[in-house]
DNA sequence: CTTCAATGGTTGTAGCGACAACTAATGGAA
DNA sequence: TTCCATTAGTTGTCGCTACAACCATTGAAG
């Protein structure tokens, strides 16, 4: 059977979300390098991080709120160690797995860098949106997480946007 | 003044959304890699110069439809020059530019590729919304498009005011 | 108490993209 | 005509990510 081509209205909806997914990790990016010496990435697992109890997290736990692979994570956190801002210690009661824990200077760094961050969100997206519109972006990035992400942690996902938490 | 925080369902709608941004590319990229050995960024350029009049565009032109820099989008034609899908020659009304034209090869390599792509972004995108959604998600990124790239041809500006158009 | 598949994580390497520095051509002003 | 800011594009380098290969531990079957 042929192939189901894209109508002209999918068509430039697929082109337009495309711009997206490849405009918005760059620009993150840009703001918290220049700002923060972080990438969006790094500023990620720290705030993943210091939501957490004892700022400590198994690295696979950490891998699933951040939506990567172990291999990218652990190079990752192996910068972050490096630079003082997470250490790693084995896990007492499994000794595979590796904990992952938030040092005073990166909570230090998460705190300094939320603010010009969360700025930019804001200024990119949030309020580029009608708050339908929020509602409606929450159900279709559901829908099509479904399907890129199945089984994936995207439900009861806690993040430092709001320093008041802990 | 101090930092307005997310609230709640923004916070919610945001990490959706930064899965998806972090997901899709290399979902993207990974069938079009398996399948054609292309990434889709690749796949992006031979498809903008296989709908181009003469299959031919110049560099900027090129950059401005897929969202790329000139930087970015010189390294990747050039690999695709090694390859044999494209070729480059300078354009002979002004010979600051140059004009990038899509080879019988790499005209193929669209053609064979294309299928297996638009099965992969109606499985992951398109068949996992409905009608409405498809047209609010257009609404949604458009409106996030004039943030992150204002001025772009997302607008329908270049479209218009383009002098080789027809 | 072995065996062995599954789980948890690390590391080497190759390739891609960002950034900055660079060359070259154009077009307008003095 | 000369000057020079702007436009067009290329290239070198560095950092990050994907992929695959790898090692260690666990838990359950036999």
């Amino acid at each position: 059977m042929g192939t189901k081509w894209l109508t002209p209205e999918e068509l430039s909806t697929w082109v337009r979300l495309v711009a997206v997914v490849e405009l918005l990790p760059g620009a993150l990016d840009a703001q918290l390098r220049r700002d923060s010496a972080l990438t969006h990435f790094d500023y990620y697992v720290l705030a993943m991080l210091s939501e957490a109890p004892e700022r400590t997290l198994r690295m696979t736990a950490l891998a699933d709120s951040t939506t990567a692979t172990l291999a990218r994570l652990s190079h990752v956190v192996q910068r972050l160690e490096a630079r003082g801002l997470v250490e790693r210690f084995p896990c007492p009661q499994d000794r595979r797995a590796t904990n992952a824990r938030l040092t005073d200077d990166g909570m230090a760094k998460v705190r300094e860098s939320a603010p010009g961050h969360v700025e930019t969100v804001r200024g990119l997206v949030i309020d580029a949106l009608s708050p339908r519109q929020l509602d409606q972006l929450r159900e279709i990035t559901d829908a099509i997480l479904d399907r890129l992400d199945p089984g994936g942690a995207h439900n009861g996902f806690r993040q430092r946007y709001d320093p008041d938490r802990d």
